[in-house]
DNA sequence: GAGTGAGACTTGATTGACTCAAGAGAAGAG
DNA sequence: CTCTTCTCTTGAGTCAATCAAGTCTCACTC
């Protein structure tokens, strides 16, 4: 279940990307932390190596994010962040009241799982789908 | 087809929103240029008004969007955007390359549109649907 | 039409996520 | 081991957006 950090290792090298002690604690805090914004990231970072820096982990987060093992996600309002389960093509349900986000599977899986009824000529190669509403928790506790 | 000022009016004070220059002169700039993100309404805004603070502008597109007038989208990595077409869920295709922003019909009209495979508990209204791809400028014209 | 009070706007400072730039350091090929 | 290239550190900087306090004005009431 928890990928060691051999497992790691051979993910970066598989896409080409040099192996250093941030990559893999980067790894490691987003898949324990899915859905964490940068700066849980960097605190995660920062507990399991000391300090780093935080330029440090935004490159590492691009880096990753662009070799498609990381994937980024920013609904409206919040800031950026980032999960680890990639190439499932699921998608997100966001608490407008916390903003907690929680993972919805696709129920076709493979991109993308929307056609639009009218593409106006563009090449779609995905489609991103957030749903909103209230999570279990908000929903039973009207607001203060 | 281009809403009266007397239209406008009419839809502030429906919501109960003073009518004030500013906020006229703001639906009037979003119905002119859809998609447009605040630093555009800003300038569309002062040409028409002449000197209005941008503190101004983001309090009277946060009140309109609250009341429903507006709505506000934000796609990863761009900067917040604002459209007058509201009440109809609509979609969104984004261009990856330049970031153009078009208009898709929803086949369903109502919200949400999507029904989640597994709602996770949570009380869903919404579901925003982003298409990512490549506008036909940016497919047909290969990256510099 | 004048008074009044809540809501709206102006001014100016501030926040905070994120980026840029230059140099030091480490990974990995030969 | 050496060298090249990529990565990390350090520190400054950008920019959208927000906060705060004071002034103004819209619109209701008398």
């Amino acid at each position: 279940m928890v990928p060691t950090t051999t497992e790691y290792e051979r993910l970066l090298r598989d896409s080409a990307l040099r192996v250093t002690r941030p990559r893999l604690a980067v790894l490691a805090a987003v898949d324990a932390h899915p859905h964490a914004d940068t700066d849980s990231v960097i605190a995660a970072v920062r507990a399991e190596l000391g300090e780093v820096s935080h330029q440090a982990v935004y490159d590492v987060l691009r880096a990753l994010t662009g070799a498609g093992l990381l994937r980024r996600i920013q609904p409206s309002g919040s800031v950026a962040r980032y999960e680890s389960r990639v190439g499932d093509n699921h998608h997100h349900v966001v608490c407008r009241s916390c903003g907690t986000v929680a993972d919805v599977d696709c129920a076709v899986g493979e991109v993308p799982c929307l056609t639009a009824s009218d593409d106006q000529g563009f090449e779609i190669d995905e489609a991103e789908v957030i749903y909103w509403g209230l999570c279990p928790d908000c929903s039973t506790a009207p607001p203060s």
